[in-house]
This record gives C-alpha cells, sequence and structure tokens, in this order.
DNA sequence: TGGCGTGTTTTTTC
DNA sequence: TGAAAAAACACGCC
C-alpha cells in the first residue's frame, strides 16, 4: 500500500537506475491501466530518455528529455510496483508494462490489483487528481495553520476522513493516517470541529515526524511493498496501532482496538486516545 | 464458490 | 455548492 514514503522510497531508488538511459522499447500489455495516452503514444517514447523523477503526493512524476515538456505519471494505487532489472527477465504474473533500455536493463510495472494508472501528457492539469492535492506535511509551508485553515469549513467531518482527503494533506493513507491518530492521542471518529488548538498541533507535528522517521526507514512493507530494486521497508517494526489488533498499547498496555471509520480499518487505542 | 476486503479516486446522491 | 456516501477497479482469500 504505497503512500508518501513508499513512493518516494521509489522515486529514490529508481532515480540513479533508469535516468539517461535511451528507451529501445515501450510494451504496454494491459491497456486499461492507461488513464491518459495510448499504446502508439507509448511507442512514440522510442529513443527518447527519462530525465528526472519527481514526486507530489502518491504520484510520481517522469520527466522525459524530448519532448521536454512531457510528462509519465505513475500512480500505484495498492499494490502496484516498479521494478528495475539489470538484466531483462521472463515475464510474471500481473507484469502490465515493460520499459526496455539501450543498455539491456529494464523497469517493469508489476501491479496484482492492476488499480494504478499512467498518464503521458504534457499538461500536468489532465492528471486526475494532481491539481487539487493539498500540501505535503514535509513541505515548508505546511503547518497546523494551514490544517486548521482546510478543515474549518467542515467541523463535522471525521478526523479520519480529512487525513485521508488528498486535496486536504497529500501523502497520508490509512497506514500512517492512524500512527498519526495515534501519535496525536486523537480518536479517529472525533469531528473536526471538536478538536483544539493543541490537538490541531498536535496532529501537524505528527504527520511530520512520522512520515519522516517513514521515509528514513525506506517506508513500510505491510504485504507486498517494494523499491525499485525489490527490497523491503523498514518502517513495520515501528507501527504503534497499525494492524496491531488485541496487542497492547506501547505507551498505557491496554489492548488496541480496531473500528470502521468511512469504511476503513482504523487501529487505536481506546485509553490513549478518547472520543 | 461466491462474497468480502483492500486503497484511492471518481461519480452519484443528498 | 459542498460534503457525504456509493461505486468502480481486479484480485486473493476464506
Amino acid at each position: 500500500m504505497p503512500e508518501l514514503p513508499e513512493v518516494e522510497t521509489v522515486r529514490r531508488s529508481l532515480t540513479d537506475l533508469v535516468l539517461h538511459k535511451e528507451i529501445k522499447a515501450v510494451e504496454i500489455f494491459k491497456p486499461a491501466i492507461l488513464a491518459l495516452g495510448d499504446e502508439a503514444a507509448y511507442a512514440g517514447l522510442v529513443g527518447y530518455e527519462l530525465a528526472e523523477i519527481g514526486r507530489r503526493g502518491k504520484y510520481l512524476l517522469f520527466k522525459l528529455n524530448e519532448p521536454a515538456d512531457l510528462l509519465w505519471v505513475v500512480h500505484l494505487r495498492m499494490t502496484g510496483k516498479l521494478l528495475y532489472h539489470q538484466q531483462p527477465e521472463p515475464l510474471q504474473k500481473h507484469d502490465h508494462a515493460r520499459l526496455q533500455f539501450a543498455d539491456g536493463s529494464e523497469l517493469v510495472y508489476n501491479d496484482t490489483r492492476a488499480f494504478g494508472r499512467f498518464w503521458l501528457t504534457q499538461d500536468a492539469a489532465q492528471v486526475s487528481g494532481l491539481n487539487s492535492l493539498g500540501l505535503e506535511p514535509l513541505d515548508a509551508e505546511f503547518s497546523a495553520a494551514y490544517w486548521q485553515e482546510k478543515i474549518k469549513r467542515r467541523p463535522k467531518t471525521q478526523v479520519k476522513v480529512a487525513l485521508l482527503d488528498q486535496t486536504v494533506v497529500a501523502g497520508l493513507g490509512n497506514i500512517y493516517a492512524d500512527e498519526v491518530l495515534f501519535q496525536a492521542g486523537v480518536h479517529p471518529e472525533r469531528p473536526l470541529g471538536t478538536l483544539t488548538d493543541e490537538e490541531n498541533q498536535r496532529l501537524a507535528q505528527a504527520m511530520r515526524e512520522i512520515l519522516q522517521a517513514s521515509i528514513e526507514q525506506r517506508g513500510t512493507t505491510f504485504r507486498d511493498y517494494v523499491d525499485g530494486n525489490n527490497q523491503k521497508g523498514g518502517y513495520q517494526e515501528f507501527l504503534r496501532v497499525f494492524q496491531k489488533l488485541n496487542q497492547p498499547c506501547p505507551n498505557c498496555g491496554q489492548q488496541i482496538q480496531r473500528i470502521k471509520v468511512a469504511g476503513r480499518s482504523s487501529y487505536f487505542c481506546p485509553h490513549c486516545q478518547l472520543k
């Protein structure tokens, strides 16, 4: 389940491996993953290079060297993986696309659920969701004041719903939302309008600290996340509530509980996170 | 075996 | 108009 730290780790792991290599072939095995740009458009990438890899929220942004403003955008959703191979390897189940480079290496897109999407465009505004993203917690401009401004017109919305809303804050998914709420000592169902200034400040601080710590650990491998080198993350060793049903709270020892919030499994400590 | 769970965005409804 | 709810996606799992 790639959230911001995992997507950032993929970006970093691929940067030194695939940039400035001539693209020899582009194959799309499952056209359904193409949200914008058809197979012919991908074939047109042959002969060019990936010049830069950026990231915005959970979107990976590959900039082509030519035409200079062409962007290949990838969203991994739940189970998408971009895997680099030094040498060609036989196709695996759920391999949906492959870029082959002139030096014999390749970049393969594998996605069990096939929920991930590709966009190929010269206009970032055409990438659904990309333009409406909120600030990321690690942006310099992000602050408790920004968070409070974003949520002030939705006093009845549950705090976890707001944390998962990418137009409010970009980058959190189910794992980090639960971890942020635990660290801030806030119950996931609390309506935004009931949060005190102090709680909002703790939430903003927790978003920054937890994402930063997870990036340093190369993300969380809960089920099947790996980076571009097929390496697992390390932050699962630091999770305090996510997927810890009936295990003791690291603060108080009470058993972690699970409830559904907006249809999503939510783990919390009933003693440290009061409703 | 046929629902259920899964994460995120999009679409629909309120 | 904005927010909440439902739908869509595709597969593994039990």
